[in-house]
DNA sequence: ACGTGCCCTTGACTTTCGTCAGGCAAAAAG
DNA sequence: CTTTTTGCCTGACGAAAGTCAAGGGCACGT
Protein backbone atom coordinates (compact mmCIF):
# COMPACT_ATOMS: atom_id res chain seq x y z
CA UNK A 1 0.00 0.00 0.00
CA UNK A 2 0.86 3.31 -0.47
CA UNK A 3 1.70 6.07 2.64
CA UNK A 4 -1.53 8.08 2.68
CA UNK A 5 0.60 11.12 3.28
CA UNK A 6 1.63 11.01 -0.46
CA UNK A 7 3.74 14.16 -0.16
CA UNK A 8 6.55 14.30 1.87
CA UNK A 9 7.08 16.92 4.01
CA UNK A 10 10.96 16.59 5.14
CA UNK A 11 10.86 19.31 7.46
CA UNK A 12 7.72 20.21 8.72
CA UNK A 13 6.66 23.81 8.89
CA UNK A 14 3.21 25.52 10.00
CA UNK A 15 1.61 25.70 6.56
CA UNK A 16 2.12 22.17 6.30
CA UNK A 17 -1.11 20.03 6.75
CA UNK A 18 -0.11 16.51 6.32
CA UNK A 19 0.41 14.36 9.79
CA UNK A 20 3.54 13.20 11.13
CA UNK A 21 4.70 9.95 11.92
CA UNK A 22 2.71 8.44 8.82
CA UNK A 23 5.32 6.54 7.66
CA UNK A 24 4.31 2.97 7.78
CA UNK A 25 6.66 1.09 10.53
CA UNK A 26 9.16 4.14 10.12
CA UNK A 27 10.41 5.37 13.34
CA UNK A 28 12.22 9.02 11.82
CA UNK A 29 9.70 11.66 10.97
CA UNK A 30 10.14 15.53 10.05
CA UNK A 31 14.00 16.27 10.87
CA UNK A 32 14.90 13.10 12.05
CA UNK A 33 14.08 11.23 8.60
CA UNK A 34 15.98 14.07 6.83
CA UNK A 35 18.93 13.47 8.57
CA UNK A 36 18.69 10.17 7.53
CA UNK A 37 18.62 10.76 4.42
CA UNK A 38 21.20 13.23 4.43
CA UNK A 39 23.65 10.14 5.13
CA UNK A 40 23.66 9.13 1.77
CA UNK A 41 26.51 9.24 -0.80
CA UNK A 42 24.48 11.01 -2.70
CA UNK A 43 23.18 13.90 -0.81
CA UNK A 44 25.97 13.94 1.54
CA UNK A 45 26.35 18.30 2.34
CA UNK A 46 23.75 19.33 0.85
CA UNK A 47 21.41 22.23 2.70
CA UNK A 48 18.28 21.05 4.20
CA UNK A 49 16.14 23.31 1.77
CA UNK A 50 17.91 22.02 -1.08
CA UNK A 51 16.85 18.79 0.00
CA UNK A 52 13.03 19.66 -0.09
CA UNK A 53 13.35 20.89 -3.41
CA UNK A 54 15.16 17.47 -4.98
CA UNK A 55 12.49 15.44 -3.02
CA UNK A 56 9.55 17.71 -3.90
CA UNK A 57 7.93 15.05 -5.94
CA UNK A 58 8.77 12.04 -3.80
CA UNK A 59 6.17 9.60 -2.05
CA UNK A 60 6.60 7.28 1.15
CA UNK A 61 6.01 3.36 0.39
CA UNK A 62 5.25 0.83 2.53
CA UNK A 63 5.60 -2.52 0.86
CA UNK A 64 5.24 -5.89 1.85
CA UNK A 65 8.48 -8.62 1.30
CA UNK A 66 7.75 -10.28 -1.93
CA UNK A 67 6.76 -7.04 -3.62
CA UNK A 68 8.05 -6.32 -6.63
CA UNK A 69 9.58 -2.64 -7.04
CA UNK A 70 10.27 -2.82 -10.81
CA UNK A 71 11.51 -5.33 -13.00
CA UNK A 72 14.55 -5.19 -15.65
CA UNK A 73 13.15 -2.74 -18.49
CA UNK A 74 10.97 -0.78 -17.01
CA UNK A 75 11.72 2.89 -17.35
CA UNK A 76 13.34 4.06 -14.96
CA UNK A 77 11.34 7.66 -13.86
CA UNK A 78 12.49 7.54 -9.81
CA UNK A 79 15.04 6.13 -7.70
CA UNK A 80 14.83 4.61 -4.65
CA UNK A 81 15.87 5.21 -1.09
CA UNK A 82 15.66 2.36 1.48
CA UNK A 83 14.55 3.41 4.88
CA UNK A 84 13.98 0.41 6.51
CA UNK A 85 13.54 -3.35 5.83
CA UNK A 86 15.45 -4.71 2.78
CA UNK A 87 15.80 -4.55 -0.80
CA UNK A 88 17.31 -7.24 -3.46
CA UNK A 89 18.44 -6.36 -7.05
CA UNK A 90 19.01 -9.24 -8.75
CA UNK A 91 19.43 -10.30 -12.45
CA UNK A 92 17.74 -13.09 -14.18
CA UNK A 93 20.97 -15.45 -15.85
CA UNK A 94 20.24 -17.02 -18.94
CA UNK A 95 19.05 -20.25 -17.58
CA UNK A 96 16.64 -19.07 -15.30
CA UNK A 97 18.86 -19.07 -12.12
CA UNK A 98 18.37 -15.95 -10.21
CA UNK A 99 21.64 -14.28 -9.43
CA UNK A 100 21.44 -11.36 -6.63
CA UNK A 101 23.82 -8.29 -7.36
CA UNK A 102 23.31 -6.48 -4.28
CA UNK A 103 20.78 -6.37 -0.77
CA UNK A 104 20.22 -2.51 -0.19
CA UNK A 105 19.26 -2.01 3.85
CA UNK A 106 18.79 0.83 5.52
CA UNK A 107 19.77 3.63 4.89
CA UNK A 108 21.01 3.69 1.14
CA UNK A 109 19.85 4.50 -2.26
CA UNK A 110 19.37 3.01 -5.20
CA UNK A 111 18.44 3.58 -9.26
CA UNK A 112 19.69 6.87 -9.56
CA UNK A 113 22.09 5.29 -12.69
CA UNK A 114 19.23 4.52 -14.20
CA UNK A 115 17.22 7.73 -13.82
CA UNK A 116 19.72 10.03 -14.76
CA UNK A 117 20.58 8.27 -17.59
CA UNK A 118 17.47 8.74 -18.76
CA UNK A 119 17.16 5.15 -19.49
CA UNK A 120 15.53 1.90 -18.07
CA UNK A 121 15.93 -0.22 -14.88
CA UNK A 122 18.67 -3.04 -15.75
CA UNK A 123 17.78 -5.38 -12.98
CA UNK A 124 14.59 -6.57 -10.96
CA UNK A 125 14.32 -4.87 -7.35
CA UNK A 126 12.28 -7.06 -4.70
CA UNK A 127 11.27 -6.27 -1.54
CA UNK A 128 12.96 -9.20 0.71
CA UNK A 129 11.96 -7.98 4.41
CA UNK A 130 9.06 -5.57 4.88
CA UNK A 131 10.33 -2.06 4.05
CA UNK A 132 9.53 2.02 3.32
CA UNK A 133 11.22 3.34 1.39
CA UNK A 134 10.83 6.99 -0.42
CA UNK A 135 10.14 6.66 -4.43
CA UNK A 136 11.97 10.15 -5.70
CA UNK A 137 10.26 11.20 -8.66
CA UNK A 138 11.84 12.51 -11.58
CA UNK A 139 10.95 15.67 -12.60
CA UNK A 140 11.86 18.25 -9.23
CA UNK A 141 14.99 16.12 -8.93
CA UNK A 142 16.11 16.99 -12.40
CA UNK A 143 14.89 20.05 -12.11
CA UNK A 144 16.66 21.45 -9.33
CA UNK A 145 20.02 19.52 -10.12
CA UNK A 146 19.98 22.03 -12.83
CA UNK A 147 19.07 24.84 -11.51
CA UNK A 148 21.73 24.99 -8.84
CA UNK A 149 25.36 23.99 -10.33
CA UNK A 150 26.79 23.18 -6.60
CA UNK A 151 24.19 20.21 -5.40
CA UNK A 152 25.48 18.73 -8.59
CA UNK A 153 28.76 19.22 -7.69
CA UNK A 154 28.43 17.93 -4.30
CA UNK A 155 26.54 15.13 -5.52
CA UNK A 156 29.01 14.46 -7.79
CA UNK A 157 31.81 14.08 -5.35
CA UNK A 158 29.48 11.82 -3.32
CA UNK A 159 28.76 9.22 -6.23
CA UNK A 160 33.00 9.40 -6.87
CA UNK A 161 33.97 8.11 -3.14
CA UNK A 162 31.40 5.38 -4.06
CA UNK A 163 32.96 4.31 -6.72
CA UNK A 164 35.99 4.07 -4.56
CA UNK A 165 33.82 1.75 -2.86
CA UNK A 166 33.09 -0.49 -5.11
CA UNK A 167 36.50 -0.03 -7.06
CA UNK A 168 38.13 -1.46 -3.54
CA UNK A 169 35.23 -4.54 -3.86
CA UNK A 170 36.22 -5.78 -6.74
CA UNK A 171 40.05 -5.45 -5.46
CA UNK A 172 38.86 -7.64 -2.42
CA UNK A 173 37.23 -10.01 -4.51
CA UNK A 174 40.29 -10.21 -7.08
CA UNK A 175 42.72 -10.69 -3.86
CA UNK A 176 41.44 -11.49 -0.86
CA UNK A 177 40.24 -15.36 -0.40
CA UNK A 178 36.99 -16.14 0.99
CA UNK A 179 37.47 -16.67 4.51
CA UNK A 180 39.41 -13.44 5.00
CA UNK A 181 36.65 -11.60 2.91
CA UNK A 182 33.80 -13.34 5.58
CA UNK A 183 35.96 -12.23 8.47
CA UNK A 184 36.38 -8.74 7.58
CA UNK A 185 32.91 -8.52 6.64
CA UNK A 186 32.47 -9.22 10.04
CA UNK A 187 34.76 -6.86 11.69
CA UNK A 188 33.52 -3.80 9.67
CA UNK A 189 30.35 -4.82 11.80
CA UNK A 190 31.47 -3.57 14.85
CA UNK A 191 33.58 -0.55 16.46
CA UNK A 192 35.44 -2.32 18.69
CA UNK A 193 38.94 -2.29 18.10
CA UNK A 194 40.17 -4.95 20.83
CA UNK A 195 38.66 -7.47 22.66
CA UNK A 196 35.49 -9.25 22.75
CA UNK A 197 32.70 -7.74 20.22
CA UNK A 198 28.74 -9.49 19.37
CA UNK A 199 27.57 -8.23 16.06
CA UNK A 200 24.35 -9.52 14.72
CA UNK A 201 24.23 -10.16 10.93
CA UNK A 202 22.08 -7.87 9.04
CA UNK A 203 20.86 -10.48 6.88
CA UNK A 204 20.84 -14.21 6.85
CA UNK A 205 23.74 -16.26 5.88
CA UNK A 206 22.24 -17.00 1.90
CA UNK A 207 21.84 -13.64 1.62
CA UNK A 208 25.49 -12.86 3.38
CA UNK A 209 26.81 -15.52 1.05
CA UNK A 210 26.03 -13.82 -1.99
CA UNK A 211 27.56 -10.78 -0.76
CA UNK A 212 30.92 -12.21 -0.01
CA UNK A 213 30.65 -14.38 -3.22
CA UNK A 214 30.55 -17.81 -2.20
CA UNK A 215 28.07 -20.88 -1.98
CA UNK A 216 25.89 -20.71 1.36
CA UNK A 217 27.47 -24.21 1.80
CA UNK A 218 30.86 -22.45 1.78
CA UNK A 219 29.87 -20.01 4.37
CA UNK A 220 28.86 -22.59 6.73
CA UNK A 221 32.33 -24.15 6.14
CA UNK A 222 34.14 -20.90 6.55
CA UNK A 223 32.36 -19.76 9.62
CA UNK A 224 33.15 -23.35 10.89
CA UNK A 225 37.10 -22.60 10.03
CA UNK A 226 36.72 -19.00 12.03
CA UNK A 227 35.98 -20.51 14.88
CA UNK A 228 39.16 -21.91 15.50
CA UNK A 229 40.06 -18.12 15.64
CA UNK A 230 37.55 -17.26 18.47
CA UNK A 231 34.37 -16.66 16.45
CA UNK A 232 31.15 -18.29 17.11
CA UNK A 233 28.07 -17.91 15.16
CA UNK A 234 24.60 -18.34 17.12
CA UNK A 235 21.51 -17.91 14.68
CA UNK A 236 21.86 -13.93 13.66
CA UNK A 237 24.55 -13.19 16.47
CA UNK A 238 27.95 -13.59 15.76
CA UNK A 239 30.77 -13.60 18.82
CA UNK A 240 33.92 -12.31 18.10
CA UNK A 241 36.54 -13.25 21.16
CA UNK A 242 39.25 -11.00 20.05
CA UNK A 243 38.79 -8.64 17.48
CA UNK A 244 42.57 -7.53 17.54
CA UNK A 245 43.90 -10.59 17.04
CA UNK A 246 41.45 -11.13 14.00
CA UNK A 247 42.10 -7.99 12.37
CA UNK A 248 45.92 -8.97 12.79
CA UNK A 249 45.25 -12.51 11.10
CA UNK A 250 43.91 -10.85 7.96
CA UNK A 251 45.93 -8.23 7.68
CA UNK A 252 48.80 -11.46 7.74
CA UNK A 253 47.70 -13.60 5.43
CA UNK A 254 47.13 -11.51 2.78
CA UNK B 1 59.08 14.61 -20.41
CA UNK B 2 56.72 17.29 -20.26
CA UNK B 3 55.32 18.36 -23.50
CA UNK B 4 56.39 21.61 -24.93
CA UNK B 5 52.79 22.84 -25.51
CA UNK B 6 52.07 23.19 -21.61
CA UNK B 7 48.37 24.21 -22.68
CA UNK B 8 46.24 22.44 -23.97
CA UNK B 9 44.71 23.89 -27.32
CA UNK B 10 41.41 21.69 -27.89
CA UNK B 11 40.10 23.61 -30.91
CA UNK B 12 42.79 25.93 -32.68
CA UNK B 13 42.16 29.34 -32.75
CA UNK B 14 43.92 32.51 -34.77
CA UNK B 15 45.41 34.07 -31.16
CA UNK B 16 46.92 30.57 -30.27
CA UNK B 17 50.30 30.36 -31.11
CA UNK B 18 51.13 26.82 -29.50
CA UNK B 19 52.13 24.65 -32.52
CA UNK B 20 49.93 22.05 -33.50
CA UNK B 21 51.28 18.18 -33.65
CA UNK B 22 52.99 18.51 -30.52
CA UNK B 23 51.68 15.90 -28.66
CA UNK B 24 54.24 13.33 -28.40
CA UNK B 25 53.78 10.20 -30.25
CA UNK B 26 49.41 11.02 -30.58
CA UNK B 27 47.95 11.31 -33.70
CA UNK B 28 44.89 13.48 -33.24
CA UNK B 29 45.32 17.17 -32.52
CA UNK B 30 42.63 19.87 -31.95
CA UNK B 31 39.49 18.66 -33.42
CA UNK B 32 40.36 15.73 -33.59
CA UNK B 33 41.56 15.37 -29.61
CA UNK B 34 38.70 17.42 -28.70
CA UNK B 35 36.58 14.34 -30.09
CA UNK B 36 38.32 11.85 -28.72
CA UNK B 37 38.10 13.53 -25.15
CA UNK B 38 34.31 13.88 -25.54
CA UNK B 39 34.20 9.78 -25.98
CA UNK B 40 34.84 9.89 -22.21
CA UNK B 41 31.44 9.12 -19.91
CA UNK B 42 32.80 11.92 -17.75
CA UNK B 43 31.89 14.19 -21.13
CA UNK B 44 29.80 12.61 -22.84
CA UNK B 45 26.93 15.18 -24.36
CA UNK B 46 28.97 18.23 -23.26
CA UNK B 47 29.52 21.16 -25.93
CA UNK B 48 33.16 22.18 -27.16
CA UNK B 49 33.46 25.58 -25.57
CA UNK B 50 32.59 23.85 -21.90
CA UNK B 51 35.29 21.41 -22.31
CA UNK B 52 37.02 24.45 -23.13
CA UNK B 53 36.83 25.67 -20.13
CA UNK B 54 36.64 22.76 -18.28
CA UNK B 55 39.98 21.66 -19.27
CA UNK B 56 41.61 25.53 -19.17
CA UNK B 57 44.58 24.53 -16.77
CA UNK B 58 45.47 21.18 -18.25
CA UNK B 59 48.49 20.25 -19.52
CA UNK B 60 49.89 17.12 -22.08
CA UNK B 61 52.13 14.91 -20.99
CA UNK B 62 54.20 12.17 -22.16
CA UNK B 63 55.74 9.93 -20.50
CA UNK B 64 57.54 6.88 -20.22
CA UNK B 65 57.36 3.19 -18.98
CA UNK B 66 58.12 2.96 -15.35
CA UNK B 67 56.81 6.86 -14.82
CA UNK B 68 54.97 6.96 -11.38
CA UNK B 69 52.58 9.27 -12.03
CA UNK B 70 51.35 9.67 -8.60
CA UNK B 71 51.63 7.15 -5.32
CA UNK B 72 49.15 6.66 -2.66
CA UNK B 73 49.16 9.35 -0.60
CA UNK B 74 49.92 12.49 -2.77
CA UNK B 75 47.44 15.22 -2.85
CA UNK B 76 45.06 15.24 -5.75
CA UNK B 77 45.14 18.56 -7.83
CA UNK B 78 44.51 17.16 -10.68
CA UNK B 79 43.10 13.80 -12.83
CA UNK B 80 44.44 12.12 -16.24
CA UNK B 81 43.15 11.50 -19.34
CA UNK B 82 45.18 8.65 -21.49
CA UNK B 83 45.36 9.31 -25.15
CA UNK B 84 48.00 6.72 -25.81
CA UNK B 85 49.82 3.94 -23.90
CA UNK B 86 48.96 2.49 -20.76
CA UNK B 87 48.63 3.31 -16.98
CA UNK B 88 48.06 0.63 -14.20
CA UNK B 89 46.59 1.39 -10.91
CA UNK B 90 48.03 -0.60 -8.03
CA UNK B 91 47.87 -1.00 -4.53
CA UNK B 92 50.74 -2.08 -2.13
CA UNK B 93 49.11 -5.31 0.13
CA UNK B 94 50.58 -5.45 3.42
CA UNK B 95 53.25 -7.86 2.70
CA UNK B 96 54.70 -6.04 0.09
CA UNK B 97 52.95 -7.97 -3.25
CA UNK B 98 51.61 -5.39 -5.75
CA UNK B 99 47.99 -5.83 -6.46
CA UNK B 100 47.03 -4.14 -9.70
CA UNK B 101 43.30 -2.69 -9.28
CA UNK B 102 42.82 -1.49 -12.70
CA UNK B 103 44.87 -0.37 -16.18
CA UNK B 104 43.30 2.55 -18.26
CA UNK B 105 44.07 2.43 -21.61
CA UNK B 106 43.06 4.94 -24.38
CA UNK B 107 40.45 6.50 -24.42
CA UNK B 108 39.89 6.71 -20.84
CA UNK B 109 40.13 9.03 -17.61
CA UNK B 110 41.15 7.98 -13.81
CA UNK B 111 41.44 9.78 -10.61
CA UNK B 112 38.42 12.23 -10.71
CA UNK B 113 37.14 10.67 -7.74
CA UNK B 114 40.07 11.86 -5.55
CA UNK B 115 39.86 14.93 -6.96
CA UNK B 116 37.02 16.05 -6.45
CA UNK B 117 36.61 14.55 -2.89
CA UNK B 118 39.29 17.08 -2.27
CA UNK B 119 41.84 14.45 -0.82
CA UNK B 120 44.38 11.89 -2.12
CA UNK B 121 44.91 9.54 -4.14
CA UNK B 122 44.09 5.88 -2.63
CA UNK B 123 46.42 4.12 -5.52
CA UNK B 124 49.63 4.06 -6.90
CA UNK B 125 49.58 5.28 -10.85
CA UNK B 126 52.38 3.99 -13.22
CA UNK B 127 52.59 4.41 -16.93
CA UNK B 128 53.13 0.96 -17.93
CA UNK B 129 53.56 1.94 -21.94
CA UNK B 130 54.86 4.46 -23.50
CA UNK B 131 52.07 7.23 -22.54
CA UNK B 132 50.41 10.36 -23.72
CA UNK B 133 48.44 11.56 -21.07
CA UNK B 134 46.40 14.81 -20.21
CA UNK B 135 46.72 15.84 -16.86
CA UNK B 136 43.47 17.91 -16.14
CA UNK B 137 44.31 20.72 -13.21
CA UNK B 138 41.84 21.16 -10.48
CA UNK B 139 41.28 25.00 -10.61
CA UNK B 140 39.07 25.38 -14.53
CA UNK B 141 37.19 22.17 -13.65
CA UNK B 142 35.85 22.60 -10.81
CA UNK B 143 35.34 25.98 -11.25
CA UNK B 144 33.47 25.23 -14.38
CA UNK B 145 31.43 22.55 -12.48
CA UNK B 146 30.20 25.16 -10.16
CA UNK B 147 29.24 27.75 -12.41
CA UNK B 148 27.52 25.38 -14.87
CA UNK B 149 24.67 23.12 -13.68
CA UNK B 150 24.12 21.19 -16.70
CA UNK B 151 28.02 20.14 -16.77
CA UNK B 152 27.36 18.58 -13.35
CA UNK B 153 24.19 16.53 -14.05
CA UNK B 154 25.94 15.13 -16.95
CA UNK B 155 28.75 14.14 -15.57
CA UNK B 156 26.30 12.81 -12.96
CA UNK B 157 24.78 11.09 -15.76
CA UNK B 158 28.15 9.66 -16.92
CA UNK B 159 29.51 8.67 -13.57
CA UNK B 160 26.22 6.91 -12.82
CA UNK B 161 26.85 5.15 -15.69
CA UNK B 162 29.79 3.91 -14.99
CA UNK B 163 28.83 2.93 -11.89
CA UNK B 164 26.52 0.13 -13.23
CA UNK B 165 29.56 -0.79 -14.97
CA UNK B 166 31.63 -1.77 -11.82
CA UNK B 167 28.38 -2.58 -10.36
CA UNK B 168 28.44 -6.01 -12.57
CA UNK B 169 31.75 -6.25 -12.43
CA UNK B 170 31.06 -7.09 -8.75
CA UNK B 171 28.29 -9.49 -10.17
CA UNK B 172 30.76 -10.95 -12.48
CA UNK B 173 33.40 -11.71 -10.33
CA UNK B 174 31.03 -13.28 -7.76
CA UNK B 175 28.40 -15.28 -9.83
CA UNK B 176 30.84 -16.10 -13.27
CA UNK B 177 34.02 -19.05 -13.12
CA UNK B 178 37.09 -17.38 -14.06
CA UNK B 179 37.45 -19.63 -17.58
CA UNK B 180 33.71 -17.51 -18.42
CA UNK B 181 35.28 -14.08 -17.27
CA UNK B 182 38.32 -14.63 -19.71
CA UNK B 183 35.67 -16.01 -22.57
CA UNK B 184 33.20 -13.17 -21.91
CA UNK B 185 36.47 -10.75 -22.09
CA UNK B 186 37.70 -11.99 -25.30
CA UNK B 187 34.05 -11.71 -27.14
CA UNK B 188 33.73 -8.50 -25.70
CA UNK B 189 37.30 -7.74 -28.13
CA UNK B 190 35.12 -8.51 -31.29
CA UNK B 191 32.25 -7.03 -32.72
CA UNK B 192 31.31 -10.01 -35.19
CA UNK B 193 28.36 -12.09 -34.11
CA UNK B 194 29.01 -15.04 -35.70
CA UNK B 195 31.71 -17.24 -37.31
CA UNK B 196 35.06 -16.82 -37.38
CA UNK B 197 37.07 -13.60 -35.42
CA UNK B 198 40.36 -12.82 -34.39
CA UNK B 199 41.06 -10.01 -32.13
CA UNK B 200 43.96 -8.90 -29.95
CA UNK B 201 44.93 -8.65 -26.58
CA UNK B 202 45.28 -5.14 -25.27
CA UNK B 203 47.55 -5.90 -23.19
CA UNK B 204 50.04 -8.72 -21.66
CA UNK B 205 48.63 -11.76 -19.88
CA UNK B 206 49.75 -10.83 -16.34
CA UNK B 207 47.85 -7.95 -16.54
CA UNK B 208 45.06 -9.88 -18.31
CA UNK B 209 44.90 -12.42 -14.86
CA UNK B 210 44.79 -9.47 -13.29
CA UNK B 211 42.06 -7.90 -14.97
CA UNK B 212 40.04 -11.28 -14.57
CA UNK B 213 40.92 -11.84 -10.99
CA UNK B 214 43.29 -15.07 -11.40
CA UNK B 215 47.10 -15.56 -11.74
CA UNK B 216 48.71 -15.91 -14.98
CA UNK B 217 49.49 -19.70 -14.81
CA UNK B 218 45.82 -20.09 -14.18
CA UNK B 219 45.22 -17.97 -17.40
CA UNK B 220 47.64 -20.12 -19.64
CA UNK B 221 45.32 -23.38 -18.05
CA UNK B 222 42.53 -21.41 -18.77
CA UNK B 223 43.40 -20.65 -22.03
CA UNK B 224 44.58 -23.70 -22.81
CA UNK B 225 41.21 -25.10 -22.07
CA UNK B 226 39.55 -22.77 -24.05
CA UNK B 227 41.20 -24.16 -27.42
CA UNK B 228 38.96 -27.28 -27.17
CA UNK B 229 36.30 -24.46 -27.68
CA UNK B 230 38.16 -23.44 -30.91
CA UNK B 231 40.18 -20.30 -29.18
CA UNK B 232 43.26 -20.67 -30.42
CA UNK B 233 45.64 -17.54 -28.95
CA UNK B 234 49.58 -16.98 -30.71
CA UNK B 235 51.07 -14.12 -28.49
CA UNK B 236 49.14 -11.08 -28.33
CA UNK B 237 46.13 -12.14 -31.02
CA UNK B 238 43.54 -15.08 -30.02
CA UNK B 239 41.40 -16.58 -32.87
CA UNK B 240 37.57 -17.08 -32.12
CA UNK B 241 36.53 -20.27 -34.83
CA UNK B 242 33.29 -19.78 -33.68
CA UNK B 243 31.99 -16.61 -31.77
CA UNK B 244 28.20 -17.74 -31.85
CA UNK B 245 29.33 -20.95 -30.25
CA UNK B 246 31.36 -19.73 -27.64
CA UNK B 247 28.80 -17.04 -26.67
CA UNK B 248 26.37 -20.03 -26.16
CA UNK B 249 28.51 -21.57 -24.26
CA UNK B 250 28.94 -18.97 -21.58
CA UNK B 251 25.52 -18.56 -21.56
CA UNK B 252 24.82 -22.00 -20.95
CA UNK B 253 26.96 -23.32 -18.71
CA UNK B 254 26.22 -20.29 -15.68
C1' DA C 1 0.50 -33.91 16.81
C1' DC C 2 1.72 -33.82 12.34
C1' DG C 3 3.26 -32.25 7.99
C1' DT C 4 5.46 -28.65 5.45
C1' DG C 5 8.65 -25.24 4.17
C1' DC C 6 12.65 -22.65 5.37
C1' DC C 7 17.28 -22.06 6.92
C1' DC C 8 21.32 -23.91 8.02
C1' DT C 9 24.82 -27.52 8.55
C1' DT C 10 27.54 -31.52 7.35
C1' DG C 11 29.72 -35.22 4.65
C1' DA C 12 31.53 -37.25 0.40
C1' DC C 13 33.18 -36.27 -3.84
C1' DT C 14 34.69 -33.52 -7.88
C1' DT C 15 36.71 -29.64 -9.87
C1' DT C 16 39.52 -25.90 -9.90
C1' DC C 17 42.53 -22.58 -8.30
C1' DG C 18 46.96 -21.16 -6.07
C1' DT C 19 51.65 -22.24 -5.30
C1' DC C 20 56.18 -23.86 -6.21
C1' DA C 21 59.23 -25.22 -9.49
C1' DG C 22 61.23 -25.89 -13.90
C1' DG C 23 61.82 -24.84 -18.61
C1' DC C 24 61.55 -22.60 -23.20
C1' DA C 25 61.78 -18.82 -26.66
C1' DA C 26 62.35 -14.17 -27.96
C1' DA C 27 63.94 -9.73 -26.91
C1' DA C 28 67.10 -6.72 -24.64
C1' DA C 29 71.40 -5.82 -22.55
C1' DG C 30 76.16 -6.64 -21.84
C1' DC D 1 78.01 -13.60 -29.17
C1' DT D 2 76.75 -14.51 -24.53
C1' DT D 3 74.04 -13.27 -20.68
C1' DT D 4 70.04 -11.50 -18.63
C1' DT D 5 65.46 -10.31 -18.68
C1' DT D 6 60.86 -10.88 -19.88
C1' DG D 7 56.77 -13.29 -20.97
C1' DC D 8 54.71 -17.49 -21.33
C1' DC D 9 53.73 -22.42 -20.69
C1' DT D 10 53.53 -26.77 -18.02
C1' DG D 11 53.69 -30.35 -14.31
C1' DA D 12 53.01 -31.73 -9.52
C1' DC D 13 50.94 -30.94 -5.37
C1' DG D 14 47.97 -29.19 -1.72
C1' DA D 15 44.23 -26.28 -0.30
C1' DA D 16 39.85 -24.76 -1.03
C1' DA D 17 35.46 -23.97 -3.30
C1' DG D 18 31.61 -26.01 -5.80
C1' DT D 19 28.21 -29.79 -6.18
C1' DC D 20 25.15 -33.31 -4.72
C1' DA D 21 22.79 -35.31 -1.16
C1' DA D 22 21.10 -35.97 3.40
C1' DG D 23 19.53 -34.43 7.71
C1' DG D 24 18.61 -31.42 11.92
C1' DG D 25 16.18 -27.55 14.09
C1' DC D 26 12.53 -24.34 13.98
C1' DA D 27 8.35 -21.75 12.94
C1' DC D 28 4.18 -22.18 10.70
C1' DG D 29 -0.49 -23.70 9.65
C1' DT D 30 -3.83 -27.39 9.85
Amino acid sequence: MTCPCRVLCLVPKPECSKAQGQLPRHRATGPGLAKQVMTLPLFSGLDHHVLERLMADSTALGLERRSLLFSAGSPADCFYIVLDGQVKLSALTPDGRESIVEVFTPVSSFGEAAMLSNSVFPLHAEVIEDATLIRVGRRAFVATLKSDPIVGYRMLAGMCRWHQRLASEIHHLKQIPPWQRVAEFLLALTDTQAGQAVVSLPFNKEILASRVGIRRESLSRVLARLRDMGVSTEGNSVRIDDVASLRQRCAAAQ
